[in-house]
RNA sequence: GGAGGGGUAGCGAAGCUGGCCAAACGCGGCAGACUGUAAAUCUGCUCCCUCUGGGUUCGGCGGUUCGAAUCCGUCCCCCUCCA
């Protein structure tokens, strides 16, 4: 197929665009192969992404995949959300005995609604099409499965990592496992995916929807395969379960202060990954950095301020930035302390033993806690520090109660 | 179904010839110093309790004993090998 010129530019742009930040594609060939065709008959390939109904909050880490699909929207193509909510009925094959627990319709919906509120700070979501997968999946019979069944074999199926470890090491490996690919694989059969998009954990499932696609006679779908973002103990990949996360609801402030604390290795990776800067600037912070004429401190702020911007708008996160410069640069007391009420009869005369009102403020899950705390020297009561466990104090309505750098409370007596 | 091994604090892992065990050690976590809430380093803490002491812990339950993580019975769970 030749291409004129404008074409082959447009063909390198959207190349260019696509692999930036891609952990891998497969095959690569099938990708420009199919923008050609789209740039030559003007009809946008349609991306596919599959979420998980049951896990709705989603974090800086998820968003990886999501500006991908930004991108991919930008350049004029169709995106396409598939929520597994037959899938999700039969329990995921990550090799832990808990069965998952079925979710209702309602949860369901009420899952994907939150998807689409999220979704809506990265993705344009008025250009969009939403699937849920039991449409085609719940309908079909046992003949209808077997027959699916019959596309793959089981030494294919047990190529894949976690089957093969635990088939190695003789851990229990369900028979309904196997569907799991072969379901989320035969979403893009219905769907007649171009492009599936997926972290590198996914690799096995999305190939599969290329297999499936072969076997239905369909043009196979080309895989791109996102890294997975390690979390903020630059380590482990970023989640919840673990709590290195940033989640894109958590508060101006949290956001920022857990941008900050990412280490410094990781800044350019999450500029990358995690935001919507272009090439051009990506390449301009990599040189800033290495030649060091800006502060690596400096440019985390600005991630953080990109991250706040993008999950709570601009003046958010010139409020947080303030905050953090205040609170820990200048480590002065923040200007919005959080309020808690102490009740005027816990008290003895006007005062209160400095442990128990620690726990009280909700500063310190315990009093042995509490009262490590004052040992240690990390609780300071109106900028004062105070180190006598036995000390009783006098409280004051409005008194600021501190413990370690970044716990704080403000005492309202009532 | 048979034989063997194992279940100890957030995790990993000692202890298991009964008292010195709230339980070594490592990791993780928290706090302090230093800093850029980065990294590295150093120090302390890390079941609960108004605490130079007390109370509950070592898969569950029940025994033996002055005293049990350590011995006995029983139940549950996990793993390995055999069928």
């Amino acid at each position: 197929m030749t291409l004129n010129e404008t074409e082959k530019k447009e063909l390198e742009r959207q190349l260019s665009v696509i692999q930036r930040g891609a952990a891998e594609i497969v095959p690569e060939e099938d990708l420009r192969k199919k923008i050609i065709k789209s740039v030559k008959t003007g009809k946008p390939l349609k991306i596919k992404l599959g979420l998980d109904p049951s896990a709705p909050d989603i974090h800086v880490g998820h968003t990886v995949v999501l500006h991908k699909m930004r991108q991919f929207q930008e350049l004029g193509h169709r995106i396409q959300l598939v929520i597994g909510d037959f899938t999700g009925r039969i329990g995921d094959p990550t090799g832990k005995s808990e069965t998952r627990k079925q979710l209702t319709e309602e949860e369901v919906k009420r899952n994907a609604e939150t998807y689409v509120e999220q979704f809506s700070k990265i993705l344009d979501m008025d250009n969009i099409d939403i699937f849920y997968n039991s449409k085609w999946l719940a309908s079909m019979n046992f003949s209808d499965v077997i027959q699916l069944a019959s596309k793959t074999t089981v030494a294919r199926m047990l190529e894949r990592d976690d089957f093969e470890k635990r088939f190695k090491s003789n851990q229990a490996i369900s028979l309904h496992e196997f569907f799991y690919p072969l379901m989320q694989g035969y979403d893009s059969v219905a769907m007649e995916t171009d492009i599936e998009l997926g972290g590198t954990d996914q690799k096995f499932n999305l190939l599969m929807g290329r297999q499936l696609q072969r076997e239905f006679g369909q043009e196979q779908q080309v895989a791109i395969m996102m890294p997975l973002l390690e979390g903020l103990d630059g380590t482990q990949k970023m989640s919840k379960s673990l709590g290195n996360y940033i989640g894109i609801d958590e508060s101006p402030n949290d956001i920022f202060g857990k941008t900050m604390s990412i280490p410094d290795e990781l800044m350019i990776k999450y500029f990358e990954l995690a935001t919507d800067i272009s090439g051009d600037e990506l390449d301009r912070l990599k040189k800033d950095l290495d030649e060091g004429s800006v502060h690596p401190r400096d440019m985390k702020m600005k991630l953080a301020q990109k991250f706040v911007t993008m999950f709570h708008g601009e003046n958010a996160a010139e409020e947080a930035e303030k905050h953090f410069k205040t609170v820990f640069q200048k480590r002065a007391l923040p200007e919005d302390i959080q309020a808690v009420e102490i009740k005027a009869d816990q008290l003895e005369e006007g005062r209160m033993w400095i442990v128990s009102l620690i726990v009280e403020l909700g500063l310190c899950s315990s009093n042995s806690e509490a009262r490590r705390m004052v040992q240690q020297g990390a609780v300071k009561i109106d900028e004062q520090k105070v180190q006598d466990v036995q000390a009783q104090v006098d409280v004051e309505p409005d008194m600021v109660v501190q413990v370690g750098k970044r716990k704080f409370a403000r005492v309202r007596l009532v």
